[in-house]
DNA sequence: TCTGTGTTTCCTGATT
DNA sequence: TAATCAGGAAACACAG
């Protein structure tokens, strides 16, 4: 998509995460915004796959659970093919966020299929599903892998077993710190793997290396700034930001180069491999 | 209340 | 000259 010098950013917004991709608004799609309304028109069996993985970033950033903790790859597909799973699929692929996963889309089936409205992703408060490993990623060997594991398209109806049941209700003890959300750098790192809908604010320099490059900075810290309430905010604060990164290796400097990132070694998710 | 984390804000100086 | 980069310092919000 190409973007007229013109276009403000709301505009941007408004043409590439929101109402042409049915979604009435850039919060509804941007994790870690209060107003979390899927349409209750919506039925995840017409999703695509990025509407898929925009629900995966939701639920996720509902919970507070670092996206990166699923391998996104594993969710590879349509909504109708999301829809097919079962529970036990949903745990395959997803480990322990596989229950929250589950009941999040079987409650979107049913709002979808009788109109019911109960709430959209309407996930019981006092339930805990934040990830219980202080970083659940996934090693590239350990990555979940369709071709060998495939998932069987039998759709299980609402756990029912004791042992499905104890782990819907019972809170997981250990709780990831993320007192804010999305992380500045998953976010940077969402926008890049979203380039349908990237309005030409950050694209990739070089992919398999992590290089990548901001064409739109005040744009992108604007959204940030919008992400975080935060009207003030600006590229030299949110660059500010991104290099306290280096010292904790989530990014790398690039030197010389103006506008230019590198994901380090503890940037997870936005390999290819590990999407 | 204290502490740690992850920014946010402001600043100065250097570089492009 | 403006934009950006680099990094120090302090403040802030939040969760545990």
């Amino acid at each position: 998509m190409s973007v007229t010098p013109s276009t403000t950013l709301d505009s941007q917004l408004t043409a590439t995460w929101g109402p042409a991709n049915s979604y009435p608004d850039v919060s509804l799609v941007m994790p870690g915004y209060t107003s979390r309304i899927w349409p209750h028109d919506s039925q995840p069996q017409f999703w695509s796959k990025y509407q898929v993985w925009e629900w995966l970033q939701q639920v996720m950033d509902m919970h507070q659970i670092d996206a990166s903790s699923i391998p996104f790859q594993n969710f590879d597909m349509d909504g109708h093919q999301l829809c097919s799973l079962s529970y036990q699929d949903f745990i395959r692929a997803a480990g322990s966020v596989g229950p929250m996963l589950f009941h999040s889309i079987t409650e979107l089936k049913w709002n979808g299929q009788y109109h019911v409205e109960i709430g959209p992703l309407e996930l019981k408060p006092d339930l805990d599903y934040s990830c219980p490993f202080p970083d659940v990623s996934y090693p590239p060997g350990e990555i979940y892998d369709p071709s060998i594991h495939p998932l069987a398209p039998d759709a299980s109806p609402i756990p029912s077993s004791p042992e499905i049941k104890r782990s819907f209700s019972r809170p997981h003890q250990v709780k990831k710190h993320n007192p804010r959300g999305t992380h500045l750098w998953e976010f940077i790192r969402d926008i890049l793997l979203n380039p349908e809908r990237n309005p030409g604010l950050i694209k990739w320099e070089d992919r398999t290396e992590g290089v990548f490059r901001f064409l739109k900075s005040e744009a992108v810290a604007q959204l940030w700034g919008k992400k975080k309430n935060n009207s003030s905010m600006t590229y030299e604060k949110l660059s500010r930001a991104m290099r306290y990164y280096y010292k904790r290796e989530i990014l790398e400097r690039v030197d010389g180069r103006r506008l230019v990132y590198k994901f380090g070694r503890n940037a997870r998710g936005w390999r290819e491999s590990e999407k």
